[in-house]
DNA sequence: CTGTCATTGTAAACTAACTGACAATTAGTG
DNA sequence: CACTAATTGTCAGTTAGTTTACAATGACAG
C-alpha cells in the first residue's frame, strides 16, 4: 500500500504521465522520500549518488553561501517543480542547499542514472524533459533580464506580478497570494536591500496597490501593478 | 560537391558526431545557409517555420529592443553554438534578432520539426541535446548571479575572466583575446553604462592589468584579475 | 502570560554608478 | 588622402539605493 503511494507521487507529475507502470516502477524502486518543516535545511547529499528531486508539496528555496557566509537565493521551487542537477551532470558544489519555506514540505527523488536510462528508452520523455529544461532556461533568462535593467520598484512590481501569475488565487482582478516569504527573502530575490523592499512595500500599501502581512499578500487590482 | 560541404558543416558540431550519414541527410535536405558581415542584422524569420541555428563561424549577438528602442544584449553566440528556440517551442517575440559582430559570420539552420523527429528516433542524441540545454541553463544562471550581486568593477573582472577562459589564447599566465566587442557592447553585457566601462578599462590599463585596443585585449597575468 | 527572537519600520550619511554633454581619437569609405 | 561616422575619453551634477544603527511590532515557546 505504501508502495502504491510512492508511484502515485511520481506519476502525478505531468512529465511522467506518458510512462507505463513498469517504467515508473523502474524509477521508483529506488525512490527516496523526505519530509521537512519550516526552516529545515535539505542538503543535496553530495556524498551520495547524484539525484533528481521533485517537490510534491510546499515551497523551498535553493540557497548558496559564499566565502563570507552570505546567503543568496538562487531559486524558489514550487510544488510540482523538478530540481537538482537538471544538466544531468554531477557537480560538486557543496555550498548549495535547499531550505524549507513552509511547514509541509514533501520531496521525492530518484537516481540520476536511472533517470538517464529511462530517457534513453523513452525518447518522447526525453523530448518533454528537454522542453521542460528549455522552458526553465527561458523563464530564468527573462526574469534576470527584468531584474538587471530596471530599478528596484519595477523589479518588485514585476516579481509580484510573476508571483501572482504563478500562484495567486484570482477573482476578477483581485489576487491573493499565500505569503511564505519574508521581506528579506523578497529583497534577495529582487536583488535589493531589505530596507528598500520594506520601504517600497509600505509605499505600495499607502497607494492601496496591495495589502501586505506575513500570511498573505492581497492585490486589489493586478492590472495596476 | 556543394551538398557534401553542407553535411560536413553540420557533422562538425560535437552534438552531431554520433549521427549516421543518412540521419544527417534527413536534417540537411532542408538546411539553410546564411552569410553575413559585420553589423548585419539577421532576423529569426518569424513568418517562416521555426528553425534551430548553428553558428559555424564568427561571432554574433542576440539582441532585443524594448518599446523605447533601447537595444539590450541577451546573449553572445560563439562559433559552434546552437541558438534559436532551444525550448523547441515556438515563440512569437518579434523584437529579437541577431547581429553579426565579425565580418565572416556563417550560419546554418534546420527546421525545428525535423530536429524533433531526429531526437525522437535517436535517444542518445536526445540525451546529449538535453545535457547541452541544461549546460546552457547552468552557464546562464551562474553568469547572471555573478552579475547581479557584485559591483561594476567585479563584474567587468568576472566577464573578462570568463571571456579569456572560453576564447582567449593562453601562454603561461598571459592571455590574448580577439576583441570583437566595443566598449559599449561590454557595458551592455555587464549591465553598466558605457562611461563606467571606459573608466574601469582605463583604470585597469593604468594598473597594468591589461592592454586594450579595438582588435585585441591582452592580459599579462590572468591570475591578477 | 511573559520573555525571546525573528521580522518589520524608520532615518541619516554615504557612495557607486548614471546621465548628459562634449572633446579626442580611430576606422572605414569613396 | 580626406571626410565621415563610430568609438573612446573625460568631467560635473544628480540620484537611487546601500549601509549602519536602532526602534517597534509580531509570533511563538515554555
Amino acid at each position: 500500500m505504501y508502495d502504491e503511494l510512492k508511484y502515485w507521487y511520481i506519476r502525478d507529475h505531468k512529465l511522467f504521465r506518458t510512462l507505463s507502470m513498469s517504467q515508473i516502477k523502474q524509477l521508483c524502486i529506488i525512490t527516496g522520500f523526505k519530509k521537512a518543516t519550516k526552516g529545515e535545511i535539505i542538503y543535496f547529499s553530495s556524498s551520495d549518488l547524484p539525484r533528481i528531486f521533485l517537490l510534491k508539496k510546499g515551497h523551498i528555496k535553493i540557497v548558496t553561501v559564499d566565502e563570507e557566509g552570505n546567503e543568496t537565493i538562487k531559486d524558489i521551487i514550487q510544488k510540482g517543480d523538478l530540481f537538482g542537477e537538471l544538466t544531468l551532470e554531477t557537480d560538486n558544489q557543496v555550498n548549495e542547499y535547499a531550505k524549507a519555506l513552509s511547514d509541509d514540505v514533501t520531496i521525492c527523488s530518484f537516481l540520476m542514472s536511472d533517470f538517464e536510462d529511462l530517457l534513453l528508452r523513452n525518447p518522447s520523455l526525453a523530448l518533454s524533459y528537454t522542453k521542460f529544461v528549455g522552458l526553465k532556461l527561458k523563464r530564468i533568462r527573462n526574469s534576470y533580464s527584468n531584474l538587471i535593467f530596471k530599478d528596484a520598484r519595477t523589479r518588485l512590481h514585476q516579481f509580484l506580478k510573476d508571483w501572482a501569475e504563478s500562484e495567486g488565487i484570482k477573482t476578477e482582478n483581485k489576487v491573493v497570494i499565500e505569503n511564505y516569504l519574508t521581506q528579506n527573502d523578497i529583497a534577495q530575490i529582487i536583488c535589493t536591500s531589505r530596507q528598500t523592499t520594506t520601504h517600497l512595500l509600505n509605499e505600495m500599501e499607502e497607494n492601496e496597490l496591495l495589502q501586505y502581512n506575513r500570511k498573505e499578500i492581497s492585490i486589489p487590482d493586478i492590472r495596476k501593478l
